[in-house]
RNA sequence: GGCGAGUUCGUCUAGUCGGCCUAGGACGUCAGGUUUUCAUCCUGAAGAUCAGGAGUUCGAAUCUCCUACUCGCUACCA
């Protein structure tokens, strides 16, 4: 049987990258299998619900090339695939639990249940319901059941609980920590259906999971700790489980918690795919995209947190991804995210990229600073400039002296190359290249050369200060090429101009 | 507090059933080289007594037990 997974985000804001890691091995391990990833949105908790958030989720994956095969915004069979749309559907299926007597009615109130927790942590204890304590609670365990059939039928507040049965070992299998067994004893009676008539996460996950035919569960480890929950609304149920595996957290780069987006502001990166502003308070998050990573980049870059192929390979396509991916390849403990590599893996997809592919990333850089080039002629500065790029944005501060001649030079290059009778000298150079018809690269650089030696001169002032005239920095690539690339006749002017202004 | 999970260079990790590990690779760092410059690139180096302890064994990062630490969960949130 061909697998079925799931990416299962709650829209209470922007997707996080760990959720993108989670997304991306469901991917990969469908792709690899021959199966279906769906994405289905867990809207449960109404007073969470955040506007745009769901299709901000929908553009980052279409962002990363993480396709869906099913789910919200592609249709299926299985649908809705939005939980709260299959509201109705849920209430039956709690309501056949308390029947079998595998869950029961609670009307306890919130107040209650604090005032509970208070006392117990005023005495140095933890307040639980679980089986020690539903016997003294409010629920259709301890009432009579007329009282609970009126209380019901009166509209009153209630919630389901599950009722563990007592002193039980669950296992659960997990495809990445083997078995994990607790004790039932330890567990309190998580609340399945809300009083505002909405299931909680445990109950709709694991009917929408059932109904979907989701044959595994690949998910955070946040969700280690409900598993036997979820292992036992199977066996109440009486369905076949899905299998588990639960993936390693994401960790903060010091420290060792999680990854959140507070740190994400504190350091310096995205923790978000795409840059956010919350409708709410306004704020604006970072985004992968808008920081100018490439997509395959940070695609390689989280694939390889908390899995890696078996051999020494780190720069892999999403082909190559499905081909080598494997559950049991995906380590234990959490992974610490790193800029650095971030970095390097952008630098080397950059790299990889060929100037009419980078093109369309630069053009907005372009078009902000009103430049009207042929398209051959910024490629042919891509070409020049590329492997000096970690992330997109760096493209005009590398190449903005191609487009526009410097209107300041560099102090210190200055100072260190710029000395008396370099104007001269720079005159002199400059007609030497004019005289060159047609512009020829290599002659122009064994006539200057040649210059520079007949004349006894030092090349590395007498190249620097072209380069400043030309660029205004003792920086870029080789002066050459860029003479090549700006035409005799920019260089002329830059060289006019340079020598009038230093020389002031 | 309770429960669960985790623990190999600064970071990501390799290390399938104990011997080929005097622990390998990558990022980062440092040093050389290339470059008229900066960046790239190339070469090299430093860097983990495998969390600590005890045991099993001829032999343990790899098996067992104990301890420590870290993280996660502990809501009518997911």
């Amino acid at each position: 049987m061909n697998p079925r997974v799931r990416f299962a985000p709650s829209p209470t804001g922007p997707l996080h990258i760990g959720g993108v890691r989670t997304a991306l091995y469901n991917y990969l391990f469908a792709k690899k299998n021959n199966g279906t990833l769906l994405l289905r949105i867990e809207d449960t908790d109404q007073t969470r619900f955040v506007e745009g958030a769901e299709a901000y989720i929908i553009e980052a994956f279409q962002w990363l090339g993480i396709t869906f095969d099913e789910g919200v915004g592609i249709g299926g069979e299985y649908g809705p695939y939005r939980q709260s749309e299959r509201k109705a559907l849920y209430k039956p299926y709690a309501e056949q639990l308390v029947r079998d007597g595998w869950a029961y009615y609670a009307f306890d109130t919130p107040e209650e249940l604090d005032a509970k927790r208070k006392e117990a942590e005023s005495q140095k204890k933890t307040f639980q319901y679980d089986a020690n304590t539903r016997s003294e609670m409010v629920n259709s365990l301890t009432l009579p059941a007329e009282e609970v059939k009126r209380r019901l039928e009166a509209g009153d507040h209630f919630v389901v609980r599950f009722k563990y049965p007592a002193n039980t070992d669950i296992h659960v299998q997990d495809l990445i920590r083997g078995e994990v067994v607790i004790n039932s004893n330890l567990l309190d009676d998580k609340v399945l259906y809300k009083s505002d008539g909405m299931p909680t996460y445990h109950l709709a996950n694991i009917v929408d999971d059932h109904l979907m035919k989701i044959t595994h569960v690949i998910r955070g480890e946040e969700w280690l700790p409900s598993a036997p929950l979820h292992v036992m609304l199977y066996k109440a149920f009486g369905w076949d489980a899905p299998q588990f595996a639960h993936l390693p957290l994401l960790l903060k780069p010091d420290g060792n918690g999680k990854l959140s987006k507070r740190d994400g502001d504190r350091l310096g990166f995205p923790v978000f795919p795409l840059q956010w502003h919350d409708p709410k308070s306004g704020e604006t998050s970072s985004g992968y995209r808008e920081s100018g990573y490439l997509p395959e980049a940070v695609v390689n870059m989280l694939v390889l947190l908390g899995w890696n192929p078996g051999n020494d390979q780190e720069l892999m396509t999403m082909n190559e991804l499905i081909n080598l991916f494997s559950i049991d390849k995906i380590s234990k403990a959490g992974a610490k995210f790193s800029l650095d590599k971030a970095k390097w893996f952008n630098h080397e997809y950059i790299l990889g990229k060929s100037a009419a592919e980078l093109h369309p990333y630069f053009t907005p850089a372009l078009e902000a600073h009103g430049v009207h080039c042929s398209d051959e002629y910024v490629e042919k500065v891509i070409d020049l400039v590329k492997d000096r790029l970690n992330f997109t944005g760096d493209f005009w501060e590398q190449a903005c002296y191609f487009f526009e001649a410097p209107t300041e030079y560099d102090p210190q290059a200055l100072k260190k190359r710029w000395k008396e009778g370099t104007g001269e000298k720079l005159r002199v150079i400059d007609q030497m290249l004019q005289d060159i018809k047609p512009f020829d690269k290599d002659k122009a650089h064994d006539n200057v050369m040649k210059y520079i030696q007949d004349n006894e001169l030092n090349m590395g002032q007498v190249l620097n200060s072209l380069r400043i005239a030309l660029v205004g920095t003792a920086r870029g690539p080789e002066l050459f090429s860029i003479i090549e690339l700006m035409g005799v006749d920019e260089v002329h002017r830059r060289v006019e101009r340079a020598v009038e202004v230093v020389n002031l």
